[in-house]
DNA sequence: AGTTTTTCATTTGTCAGACATTTAAAAGTC
DNA sequence: GACTTTTAAATGTCTGACAAATGAAAAACT
């Protein structure tokens, strides 16, 4: 009997969907300016303050932007891939953070998907996505660096590698697996020995970049993914062991 | 000098930020209920109505839920692979639609995405998901079916691949290559034959995945990528006609 | 006439206070 | 002890007001 009524909407959330939908449908295009909140709560037969609660449930969501003065008001914003990059990498953040995703299933989901841009991106990547891979490749090999910086740099190279692909839209599903796993690396205590493997690994990959080669790249990203397993696995065990210490 | 203050964020987009962060970096966490508006109001020193824009703004991204009466508040809230899907699929479209993504573009994402997960996808799919492909398959074969019901079985077949792979990190990230693909294929006229092939191909990749073949179904992706192409290109060069006819 | 300055109306941003509604816990009753 | 009633706390909503920004029209000036 509880759930015949999941949850009477609030009357903000009826007028956000009943504008997003508006949005969706095209009945609403960019840069159409909505009617001002004094027209909105008339036509919606709410408050003010209400109808203000939806347009922020919309802003948030990038929907709408607002601009006040004369001629100002709320207007359909064009969702930008960078937006979008932005709200991807947090969503899946929280995501993994949240529902105490297990370090290898987000691990084999990223390195799925990059080996998915991986062959596109040995076509087309522009001498800047090589370089920017190099240049990463090299820091990485800096003595002194600290583990979240190996893992910053990390990411930065393999945002290179999805970017080479040159497709927005990979790019921009891509953000969410690749920027995501940042804070499951920090977990992992990189050794000299272990960062040097995964930088070797990574001289692979972008010489596989570089001669165009997919199917090595892809192959180096896959062992790279089997060394980064082999890594958590390790620093998962450590960390056990820490823990039976202490309550033992 | 107009971007020395880019843009002075609101009140409510402050307070809402602060909470979010508190959210990201764990001070706050699942399940913990947030102080009443009449505390946050006093803590930011703004009025109720601004801190109920700010956590308008949160809810609208699921990062909390409201309860009212006695004991209710806010409360941050586990962001479930459910919801993240919902975000995930409407921005997606939006994205594409407002943004003029060409469907070539978004197209070879998709399948470059979906043969990510094909081999893992061969290998684990359980009985429900491949019973699921083969009563789309049919379902697809149907006379009678619209466009829009073919494409929307296509979906389906699609997304039940997708998930066979048991991974609901990769799910969540393909949802949105996958379902905001469906307006862009609605512009396209199924004609018998170009289903036939379609269905054929969808055959070949359920059979491979039955027979646990990653190789073989990448195969069946890659050439039902080239048929959605062709026939994406035919629909646009007849779109063409069409206008020309009309302007000339 | 042309240009600059001022005024003004519009619109969002913020505030204060009030009442309605929901809900769980406390108090009261049998 | 079980049930009912009361109560307090919290969100949901409304009204009315003022502040601040902003573009456009009006006015003033050259």
């Amino acid at each position: 009997m509880k759930n015949s009524t999941p949850q009477p909407e609030d009357l903000s959330a009826r007028i956000a969907r009943a504008i997003r939908d508006a949005i969706v449908e095209g009945r609403l295009i960019v840069d159409e300016r909505l009617p001002s909140e004094a027209e909105l709560s008339e036509q919606f037969e709410v408050s003010r303050p209400t109808v203000r609660e939806a347009l922020k449930r919309l802003a948030a969501q990038s929907l709408i932007r607002t601009q006040r003065g004369a001629s100002g008001g709320a207007f359909v914003n064009r969702l930008s891939f960078e937006d979008a990059h932005a709200q991807q990498i947090t969503t899946s953040t929280l995501l993994l953070s949240m529902n105490d995703v297990r370090f290898d299933v987000a691990c084999e989901a990223r390195f799925a998907l990059e080996r998915a841009c991986a062959p596109l991106s040995a076509q087309r990547r522009s001498a800047d996505h090589l370089a920017t891979m190099r240049a990463e490749i090299h820091r990485q090999g800096q003595p002194g660096l600290t583990d979240e910086a190996f893992c910053t740099s990390d990411v930065t190279f393999h945002r290179a590698l999805v970017d080479g692909a040159g497709n927005p839209v990979l790019s921009y599903q891509l953000a969410g697996a690749v920027e995501a796993m940042q804070p499951l690396m920090n977990m992992i205590t990189f050794t000299t020995r272990s960062r040097e493997k995964v930088i070797a690994l990574h001289q692979v990959i972008a010489d596989a970049i570089a001669e165009q080669d997919g199917t090595a790249a892809c192959a180096a990203l896959t062992a790279l993914e089997e060394e980064t397993q082999a890594l958590a696995r390790k620093a998962l065990a450590a960390r056990a062991e820490t823990q039976q210490q202490a309550t033992g």
